[in-house]
DNA sequence: GAATCGTGGCG
DNA sequence: TCGCCAAGATT
């Protein structure tokens, strides 16, 4: 029986995985992690500002997305909307627009909403403690947390992926139920650190540290500043822990991105407002079976209510391959050649190459449109 | 609780 | 090449 620990499990007799809160540890894990914070933290567009709504985006960006893909757009997107009304008064649309290619688009949807829902209800004042911000769209627990400890100092825990394999690691927990960061375990020791010291240090140090020392494969042990007092490392389980997650299975669609075109133009179409790349720009798809050349014009006809003429596909030409977090889809590029005028249909667009309808656009419909020299 | 929801970098 | 997964929230 390992000392230090409690739980249920010791009196079951099953091996004891959770331990209590230390407030020696917390207090001498914190006292280790600001000075290295402060010694090595990355230069970061969001550490420039203490602008709560500004921290805010970047939270709401750096949701499952890495920091490097984040910079640009952060940065684009606070010229475009500095501050909450003006994110407030905008179209949904433009707000897609300067969100197009950083993927999980109801973030974008939810900000927004957030904002709309700061600046009409509590008078442009982004709330300061994590349960007033938990009434905002699209802010969830961490970044709840996130928001109160990195812009208003305040000693509210934060527990991301990052944090929850930190505390993994420095508790050496070894039952995958409580390594995730919805472990009650995670959410009390960050607590406890952050009142430690400065929670506007602490919170972003905790992250830090998970980004470039404590990272998931090869961690740097020789450079974190807490490896004295991490568990996992005296027994020598950093590396085990924690443990891979279950995959869940991925299906493969293979569809026809079909062009549609008149004189040198080709139709693009707003997806429906639920579901996948919602209410973003796409080409018309649809469903490819068994290996034809390509679709048949009543296909393309029950599909967008356009009548086509002649269609032609590449037999030859490698499908443009894409792939989300729970699906591939296999798109093979076709063209439909309409003859006439055509009036674009509701939530349609002509486009020439190099135009874009304003709005959001998806980086698989840049693909295909690389792909038809668009 | 599980499924859904994008994209890109890396080993 | 391909699987992994990153500063999660919502339903």
């Amino acid at each position: 029986m390992r000392a230090g620990r409690v739980g249920v499990g010791l009196v079951l007799g099953y091996s004891p995985c959770v331990r209590e809160i230390d407030p020696a540890l917390a207090r001498d894990f914190a006292r280790a992690l600001g000075p290295w914070f402060a010694a090595h933290q990355r230069d970061l567009e969001w550490r420039r500002t203490r602008d709560p709504y500004s921290i805010w985006v970047s939270e709401i960006m750096l949701q499952q997305t890495r920091v490097d893909t984040v910079r640009s757009y952060y940065t684009d997107f606070l010229r475009r909307f500095p501050d909450v009304g003006t994110l407030a008064a905008a179209d949904e649309e433009s707000v897609l627009q300067a969100w197009s290619g950083l993927g999980y688009y109801r973030r974008a949807r939810l900000l927004h909403r957030g904002a709309r829902y700061v600046h009409g209800e509590l008078g442009g004042e982004v709330p300061a403690t994590a349960e007033a911000l938990r009434k905002v769209p699209g802010i969830g627990r961490y970044t709840a947390g996130a928001i109160a400890s990195i812009a208003f100092d305040r000693p509210e825990p934060l527990v991301d992926g990052n944090v929850a394999r930190v505390l993994s690691r420095l508790l050496d927990i070894d039952d995958p139920k409580h390594q995730g960061a919805d472990a009650a375990v995670h959410w009390g020791w960050a607590r406890a650190i952050l009142e430690a010291g400065s929670p506007r240090v602490l919170a972003q140090a905790l992250m830090e540290l998970g980004a470039t020392v404590c990272t998931p494969q090869n961690p740097r042990c020789d450079e974190c500043p807490t490896r004295a007092l991490c568990s996992a490392k005296a027994a020598g389980r950093q590396s085990l822990i924690p443990a891979p997650k279950k995959k869940s299975a991925s299906t493969e669609h293979e569809l026809w991105a079909v062009a549609i075109a008149r004189r040198g133009r080709i139709l693009m179409e707003r997806r429906p407002a639920q579901g996948l790349l919602a209410s973003l720009w796409c080409l018309p798809l649809l469903p490819r079976a068994g290996g034809r050349t390509r679709p048949r014009p009543a296909e393309i006809r029950a599909a967008t209510g356009i009548q086509v003429r002649t269609v032609k596909g590449d037999a030859e030409a490698e499908p443009v391959r894409h792939v989300f977090s729970h699906r591939v889809w296999k798109l093979w590029p076709c063209t439909a050649a309409v003859v006439g005028d055509l009036e674009a249909p509701p939530g349609m667009m002509w486009i020439a190459a190099g135009e874009r309808p304003s709005g959001g656009i998806p980086r698989v419909t840049e693909k295909i449109l690389a792909r038809l020299g668009y």
